[in-house]
DNA sequence: TACAGATAGTAAGTATACTGTCAATATGAA
DNA sequence: TTCATATTGACAGTATACTTACTATCTGTA
């Protein structure tokens, strides 16, 4: 009898919806979603990425991301600008409000990151953060020096 | 600055995604999703559960915990059927195919598992499957002998 | 230069996953 | 028995996340 209840893929998928909601609960009063706040971390790193680039650096699909930023723009923390170099590209920039958010929403996930692995100790989360690395997989690299 | 690409959050939802398309390539054959393939796990344990049954069992949500049984009955692997106690609810009960299935579904499972786990050990297969199910948090129980 | 092929972003379609609301039905207390 | 309350499932709406297909644009090559 296949033991769904233990089987890792069923207990990703259970960990992921709690971390979810419960992250989605400290950032509901901005209007945001964990997606979008993942987005918005990837511009606090570097602003004026492509949505191709956001794309890859965030492991989203493109289309998924095009709606992303179509929201956060909707609610005025970025915007589309055009790129200098490509008329097919825009180049995502953070607004004032959407910088200004990094300090009071980073905040929010660290409480998030406290209630979701309070079961664990710290040299727990961080063999568990090993882990997951590992599960993710084989990501492509991006920055590398050009070989 | 906030280390999203170290969020256990972000790691997860990555590592979910990953998991999800490994399952989901292993039984596209048999036209089937892995939320769809868990829902007919907890079906092979115990048949004819009602949907809110299902729902709290799988910790799906019932609006969610509908639309799969709309997809699993059109795919011909359950029926809605009459509940002989209560006119508002509906035994789920899987058809022949369904029962049919178990067997070459869970051995897909199996070759999933391997290929998600492949860079960890026995031992770290088994610490973060207790890991997830910390994470997975507080779960109603629901098979209480009465008290 | 011209053109084939690649790339950036959009759009439509499908499948989760949640919220809120509703109608039908059950249930328990007065 | 009656009526307030709870429960079951459906439906509509929103937000991911993916696929495929499309347009516009860019790039490398002949």
């Amino acid at each position: 009898m296949y033991d769904i209840e233990n089987s890792i893929g069923f207990l990703l998928a259970k960990a992921y919806q709690r971390a979810w909601a419960v992250m989605k609960e400290e950032i509901e009063p901005y209007d945001l979603t964990p997606p979008q706040f993942a987005l918005l971390a990837f511009l606090w790193q570097q602003d004026g990425l492509t949505q191709v680039e956001l794309s890859e650096k965030g492991q989203i699909d493109r289309s998924t991301v095009g709606g992303l930023i179509d929201r956060l723009e909707r609610n005025g923390l970025l915007e589309r600008r055009q790129h200098p170099q490509d008329r097919r590209a825009y180049r995502i920039c953070l607004t004032e409000q959407g910088k200004t958010l990094e300090k009071t929403l980073s905040a929010c996930a660290e409480r998030s990151l406290k209630r979701i692995t309070s079961g664990l100790n710290d040299d727990e989360v961080k063999e568990l953060r090993r882990m997951l690395d590992i599960l993710r997989g084989e990501r492509r690299v991006y920055e590398l020096p050009s070989c």
